[in-house]
RNA sequence: GUGAGAUUAGCUCAGCUGGUUAGAGCACUGGUUUGUGGUGCCGGGGGUCGCGGGUUCGAAUCCCGUAUCUCACCCCA
């Protein structure tokens, strides 16, 4: 038997209903915020992943899948979705036509990593980017946005609030990161020593106590914000706190994607086991110019559908439609007539064949209908239609028309 | 990539220290004195016990390997 590879899994009913329940309603949130639907290839080249998240980034540095196509091109299937629509943008020129620019998506995105809970490698997300837009009220507006969604399909979360800086409070900032860190690098564990090397902001991320311990008289980033990008997210916060929007600073949260800057956010749930980020996101002001393109502000999230999903319950469904059986062989022909036409205006289940009364009810139940319809003898004689409300368990004779 | 636990019917599991045709519940399916379901009764199909080796007269059971699943590390949505 062929199965289907390691950390990949397919959406059957009952999966598939929240799937499009999640889908349905998210993009009609979004829309009321002036999304509009994007959708870019699975596979892109992979100097766009290189060049946007970073090389340093587990994603890029060892999680993608990653292959020479049959022309000999270096290409990969996309382990997030910020960096195509981007490249979108860019290869369309909206950059240059200017103006605001607001997109949302949904889709697969693929990673090698060992599967877990709420880990798998190929898994679902709906983002949003949005382009064009300095100002911290986006910032607001998309957390705002966010809040709304989970709320809407009734996740427990709390949210996670942080300034990455920008350039020119961030480098020089690094660089003192990096002298403090030199000082106590033989007492690190060994992720913080490669953290160092590669990214070291990372460090703050540690779940090591002893790390955690060494790194307290550490300099952080949000006591060395440039006055832009602190004046930024004050006035987020203001926002934010005025909207009676909880969240907590969290001056340890980094986003693993090289390209965030300023604002970075994560709404977490207790509910999820150890990977607890439900949707993440954040400013990333220098990506479409990392992307030759013209500099363009831009914010965006990303939700994990599948950690989503497990935390929402759908309405129970209804009975809704019909089914039609025949009771005697004479008249299957006359059931199969009489389905078709309820077909043009409802959901209509078919029995082909000769059952017993007690029988298609039994199916009729089975297949969720409201009504069970079924033609026998006496209906063939009379031109009528017996029909039971399952639901009501009233029962009536109609006129075949 | 590292660590721990698991893998027996479609699902949830039982199967004692290796011993005849591997079981249960649910699900599926058929019937149930005359045309009433989800909730009666009777029956039926379905398993080379994840896969590959080894030990043994004999392996679902013990040993080794491997794959997958689950959880955690790492990383992130």
């Amino acid at each position: 038997m062929i199965t289907a590879l390691r950390g990949m899994k397919d959406i059957l009913p009952p999966q598939n209903q929240k799937f499009e329940y999640f889908i349905k309603n998210t993009s009609k949130i979004v829309k009321k915020y002036g999304f509009e639907f994007i959708e870019t290839p699975l596979l892109e080249e992979t100097s766009l992943f290189k060049r946007s998240v970073g090389e340093s980034s587990d994603i890029v540095g060892k999680e993608m899948y990653q292959f020479k196509d049959k022309g000999g091109n270096d290409v990969c299937l996309r382990p997030e979705g910020t960096a195509g629509v981007v490249r979108a943008f860019v290869e369309k020129k909206l950059d240059r036509i200017g103006g605001i620019n607001r997109f949302f998506y949904y889709g697969p995105m693929f990673r090698y990593e060992r599967p877990q809970k709420g880990r798998f490698r190929q898994f679902h997300q709906f983002g949003v980017e949005s382009f064009g837009v300095e100002s911290h009220y986006e910032d607001a507006n998309i957390i705002l946005m966010t809040k709304e969604i989970l709320d809407f399909f009734g996740i427990n979360y709390s949210l996670k609030l942080n300034s990455l800086g920008c350039e020119d409070c961030m480098t020089p900032y690094r660089k003192e990161l990096i002298t403090f860190l030199d000082t106590i690098t033989d007492d690190l564990c060994p992720d913080c020593q490669r953290r160092k090397e590669t990214n070291p902001i990372r460090v703050f991320d540690c779940k090591n106590e002893q790390c955690q311990a060494l790194l307290n008289p550490a300099p952080r980033l949000n006591q060395n914000l440039c006055e832009k990008c602190d004046t930024h997210f004050n006035a987020l916060r203001t926002i934010l706190d005025k909207q009676n929007v909880k969240y907590e600073v969290d001056p340890n949260l980094v986003r693993g994607l090289d390209y965030y800057n300023q604002t970075a956010f994560e709404f977490i749930s207790g509910d999820l086991g150890a990977q607890n980020a439900v949707a993440g996101g954040g400013r990333y002001d220098k990506l479409v110019s990392f992307l030759d393109g013209k500099e363009t502000p831009a914010i965006g999230f990303a939700i994990g559908i599948e950690r989503l999903l497990e935390m929402i319950e759908i309405p129970q469904e209804q009975r809704k439609g019909y089914y039609f059986g025949a009771l005697c062989p004479q008249a299957i022909g006359i059931v199969f007539d009489a389905a078709s036409k309820q077909r043009k205006t409802d959901i209509v289940t078919l029995s082909y064949e000769k059952k017993s009364l007690k029988a298609h009810l039994k199916a009729a139940d089975k297949a969720g209908a409201r009504y069970c319809a079924v033609i026998g003898e006496d209906e063939l004689e009379n031109q009528t239609i017996w029909i039971k409300d399952l639901q009501e368990k009233t029962e009536f004779t109609a006129p075949l028309s």
